[in-house]
Formats: structure tokens, sequence, C-alpha cells
RNA sequence: GGUCGCGUAGCUCAGCUGGAUAGAGCAUCUGCCUUCUAAGCAGACGGUCAUAGGUUCGAAUCCUAUCGCGAUCACCA
């Protein structure tokens, strides 16, 4: 059993036998540092319930109980309101010795649960950017701890691959490409088909501008450039499904959807299903029928359909315009209803989108609850801050995004050059293979944007390189890296010697090592792979500091030598795991 | 204006459902490579936890107000 749980249940017996009072929860946690023990029981709860001049004898009298019934704990001191409690090193031996060959340490038994998470999403008409590299990398995380959890994970993204946008690029390129295509010019897909989208905002402003100068008001020329009636045009004939618009729109999806495939394949993530706007944008309207048969819904004299949540503290909700088309709530109505049939046993659906669409989503669940969709308890807006830079918002339009691939690119040539200039690659002319540096940059990179809560703002400075050193990912890869090394060197059994006197630094790895599992489960119940890595440094930390401090082979004694081993063994066991939850590769060299 | 989120060291971030003297990394400064990889270790410096009240034995954490920053409130997606 679990030591809190075993001490908390003794605790209680001890207050119901001898104070006769019944207390729902015991606080108890983990010692700081600073103090002698193991484990803490916080008695400024029961000062409440027992009469004053008792309390110095029952602190006492609950730590010699504790003692007394427990072979596993073998100490107590009391500091101010604090009983602490040592546990026997007996018991941490034989926690390693359970777990030593269990690869699964910390994982719950898979189920037949599924999730359905939602993440990426990208429009079709330029790159993928920083902001897209943070979602990207929750999105993946978090279906990797829900597996870990013991669920079963569907990834999904919705391309949004219709609209004025895409018709803005397409526009662009039948008037000035004369039939290049990203072959032709050697730049990759998503790209090529950006810059036209660039090259359209370019030719529309200038449109704009000499219609301002005519004297037409800003406003009307914004809505009337030459171009922009064009893009207005291509629209519409997308809708009719004209043949050459179409054409040209899968042409140019086409491409972008090769460079998607691209930057994903670098990022190292992966989807199991996509959806595409082109075909779910008409989805949702039969939802609406059965909607106002039920009077949740209701329509205004113009005929457009609504929804009142004044109840719930929110507005009144347009979903049917009075044209009979839907709107983006509709069409999120409709694609939740339909990946719920497409899936079977589903539990539960999270959306991986970014904070500006907090209100959407409080919306859209409030809705499929009304409508009385059961899973609808289960749906999750995973709601992550933006990514901004020093100057502010990214913005594709003024050139200020961070491109994804560049950022890569450039990254593995940082960490290139830094291991170049390491002592030990220096003195013997070696280096790595661009495979490792790649997984050194991404480590750094996902590491980087993963330690964060996710719901908070990060601030990017492009000026300043992502560190490799400290609180970082290569900071964890390194310690593998070693821990490879060691274990390459031992070639005989190893044994536990149970009578065996941890030293301050071997007690406090296996004191982290023991507190994995419920990270595991607190990542999973908060939606933060930021647990996991806050985790890791601090696991690999306190191996670090043991590994400096003494040796683990050729040590003292046999049998301190076996434990570190084990010790060793296990801290690069969780590093693989932790590791793989945030979907960060390990090398072999470094 | 309404709603939501954020404000912790010079910078970037931890701090679990309230608990002991608020923790890391970067930067700055000191030490440590003739035994397992120095992308490391050991240490120093650095804080009125935005401000003011309140609840509590106890508040960075909960409540209220104020200030600052951001998002959002479309018959756009």
């Amino acid at each position: 059993m679990e030591i809190k749980s075993e001490i908390s249940n003794l605790t209680s017996n001890f207050l119901n036998k001898n104070y006769d009072i019944k207390v729902e929860e015991i606080e108890i946690q983990n010692t700081k540092k600073d103090f002698d023990g193991d484990i803490t029981i916080v008695l400024f709860p029961f000062f409440k319930l027992i009469s004053k001049d008792q309390i110095s004898e029952f602190g006492k009298s609950l730590g010699e109980s504790l003692i007394k019934s427990s072979i596993n704990l073998i100490n107590f001191n009391i500091v101010g309101g604090f009983l602490n409690l040592t546990v026997s090193d007996i018991y941490y031996l034989d926690f390693l010795d359970t777990i030593k060959d269990d690869l699964n340490f910390g994982k719950i038994e898979s189920t037949n649960e599924t999730y359905i998470v939602e993440f990426s999403s990208p429009n079709t008409n330029k790159p993928l950017h920083l902001g897209h590299i943070r979602n990207n990398l929750l999105g993946y995380s978090i279906s990797k701890i829900l597996e870990a959890n013991g669920k079963k994970v569907q990834k999904v993204q919705i391309i949004n691959d219709r609209g004025i946008h895409i018709c803005k690029s397409m526009v662009a390129w039948k008037q000035f490409a004369k039939g290049a295509n990203p072959e032709s010019k050697k730049i990759k897909g998503d790209k090529f088909v950006g810059d036209y989208y660039i090259m359209f905002d370019k030719v529309h402003k200038d449109q704009m501008n000499e219609l301002i100068n005519s004297g037409i008001d800003k406003d009307i020329a914004a809505e009337n450039t030459e171009i922009m009636k064009a893009a207005k045009e291509e629209l519409m004939n997308w809708e009719k499904n004209n043949k050459e618009t179409r054409q040209i729109w899968k042409m140019m999806n086409d491409w972008v959807y090769d460079g998607f495939d691209k930057t994903y394949d670098l990022l190292g993530v992966s989807f199991d299903k996509n959806y595409y706007e082109s075909e779910t944008y008409l989805l949702g309207k039969n939802i609406m029928e059965e909607g106002l048969k039920k009077n949740v819904l209701y329509k205004r004299e113009d005929s457009s359909v609504w929804i009142n949540l004044d109840n719930e503290g929110l507005d009144e909700k347009l979903l049917l315009r009075s044209d009979g088309t839907s709107v983006y709530m509709t069409q999120d109505l409709g694609t939740a209803v339909q990946r719920i049939a497409d899936n079977s046993n589903v539990r539960g659906m999270i959306y991986t989108v970014g904070n500006e669409q907090d209100y959407h989503f409080k919306v859209l669940f409030k809705i499929l609850k009304k409508l009385g969709y059961d899973w609808a308890e289960n749906l999750f807006h995973l709601s992550y801050g933006m990514v901004d830079l020093p100057s502010g918002k990214m913005k594709s339009r003024e050139g200020t995004v961070v491109d994804a691939d560049d950022l890569i690119y450039d990254l593995i040539d940082t960490v290139k050059k830094t291991t170049e200039s390491l002592d030990k690659y220096k003195s013997n002319n070696e280096s790595l293979d661009f495979d490792e540096y790649k997984k050194i940059a991404l480590g750094a990179l996902k590491y980087y944007i993963l330690k964060v809560d996710p719901k908070k703002n990060i601030l990017f400075n492009p000026e300043e390189s992502i560190d490799l050193s400290g609180n970082t990912g290569p900071f964890i890869q390194y310690a593998y890296v070693r821990i490879q090394s060691i274990l390459k060197k031992v070639n005989k059994d190893i044994l536990i010697d149970k009578n065996y006197q941890l030293n301050d630094k071997e007690k406090e790895v296996l004191k982290i090592i023991y507190e994995f599992p419920s990270v595991i489960i607190s990542s999973y119940k908060d939606l933060s792979p930021a647990l996991i890595a806050n985790y890791l440094y601090e696991l690999v930390k306190n191996y670090n500091s043991l590994y400096q401090n003494h040796h683990i082979l050729n040590s003292k004694t046999k049998e301190s030598t076996s434990v570190r081993i084990l010790i060793s063994i296990k801290v690069s066991h969780i590093i693989e795991s932790g590791s793989n939850l945030l979907g960060i590769d390990l090398p072999n060299r470094m």
C-alpha cells in the first residue's frame, strides 16, 4: 500500500480509538527538505478538536503509535504543529526491488474508453508557425498522457481548407504565378501558397490606396478592390462547385498538405484522422431541426435560428443565418456529433485551441448539453496561452511570425555549433550526426514550450536562442545518455542488500521515483504536460547530484554499487517514459 | 462597458486541493575535469509574491476592491 494512505488510515484509527473523533481528511505531505523525516502530518487542524492541555502529548502519542503499528516507520520528531515521520530504508529498497523490471511503472492498464483529441487544425493558406508548434506539442503530449492513463486516443485535426483566405491565395496565383508550382520554384508547398497570400495582401493594399486617393471611403475601398472582388467571386464559384475553381483549389491545398506533412514529420507529431471543413461545413443543420422541435432553439421573424443562454450568464447566439446558411458554431456542433458517431466507446473529447476561443467553447459545450447529448459532460477545452514576441503578438501579414521550419532548422544549427565547441568534441575531432543534432534541438524546443503551464502566455524572444543548459530538454537527455554509458559497463547480476543504509542523495532520488505514478495521474487530471516536464527536471537534478558526488560503479562497497545501478536504471526508465509523454526523443550520444 | 485569464528575483518560469525560513534556470561572481560524458556538480548574490482590505491558528494560494497587461463579447472562422 502507498505509504501515505497507510499513515492516513493508521492516524484515523488512532483518533477514533483514543479521542473518539472522526476526521474527514488528514493532511499528509512530503517533509520539506530542511527538516528531518520523509512524511509529515500537519497537526494544526486537530488543535480545534482536542482540548488545549492535551496538545503537547497528542503529537507525541500519535507519533509513538504510528511507529509501533507500522513496520515502515522508524522514527518521528515534532516541530511546531508538524509531525515528521521517517520511513525505513527497507521500505524504499523493497519498493525499488519490486519496480526494477517494470517498464510500465506509473502507467495505468488500458481500457476501451476512447478520447478524441483535436489539435493543430490549421488554415491552408500559410505555413505553420510557432503558435501552431505550441498547439501541436500540447495536443500530442496530452494524447500520450491520456494513453498512459489507460485511455484509447483518437488524434484528429480539422483542416480549415475552404473560405475567403484560400481564395485570396488562389486569385493571386492565377494572376501572377504564370503556372509556377512548388516544384518548379523549389519551394516547400505551404510556403509557396503562403507567398501568394502575402502577395494578395500587397496588391490589395496598393489598389485600396488608389481608391482612397480618388476619394472613396476606407471601409468601402477595402471591400471593392479589383483583387478582392476577384477573391469573393472565387469563393462564390467554389460554393457553386465550379469545376475550374475546384481544380485549382484542390491543387493548391495539396501543395499545402505536402508542406504540412513535412513539418509534422519534423516535429514528430501525427494524426489518426483528418476532418476537412469543406466536408463538414454543411453539417449541423439537421441538429438545428431537432433543437427547434425540442424548443431548445427558436426562430426569429427573419427565420434566423438562435439559442438563448441568458440563464447561463451568456448571451443569445446565432446558429443559422437568415438565409439558412450555417456559422462557425453550427459547424462545430455538427462536427462534434459526427465524431462521436465515427468512434465507439467515446468517453470524451479534448479540443486543443488557444484561449482566445474560451468563449466559443463555453457556448459550444452549453449548447450540446442543452440539446441533450449525454457525452457533452465530457468535453474539455484545453485552452492555452498565446506565444508572444517582445514586440507583441505574432502577425502573419506584418511578417512577424516565427516560421516553424525555420525555427527548428536554426535550432539544429545552434545545437551543432554548441556541440562542436564542447571540449570533448574539439579535442578528438569527433562529431554527432544530423539525426542526433535534431533530437537535441527538438528536445530543447519541446521542453521549452511544454514546461510552461498551458494556460499561461509564453514570451519568445527570437534574438536569444533557446537555452541548452540548465532547466532544459538537453539537461534531461544528457543525464539519460550518461546513464546509458554507465549501464553498458555493468555485466554482473545486481542484488539488493536489504540491510543497506541509504545515503541522503540515494534516498532523495528514490523518493522522487516513488512519486512518478501520481504525477502521471495529475498531468491527466490537469491536462498539463508541464507537470511531467517539471517532474523530470526535479528527478534528473537530484540524480545528477548523486552522480557527481558519489561513484555509481566502483563505489566503496558492492551493496552501494548495486543500489546505485538500480536507481540509475530506474531513473533512465522514467526519463524514457516521461520524455515519451512529452514527445521528446533521446539521443545515444551527446 | 460586460465577461474570462494573467501579475512571484534583472530575465524566463515552479510553487499540488491554504501549512514550516517562497524555489529553480538564465545572467553576474567563486570553486571542481589523471577514476562512470563538465550540455554537469558545489556555492554566493538576488523577493514588500502588483496594491489595499478581509476570512483563518496559518494566505503567493481563498474572498472583495483597486491598478496594470492580454483575450473575448460579429448573420467572420
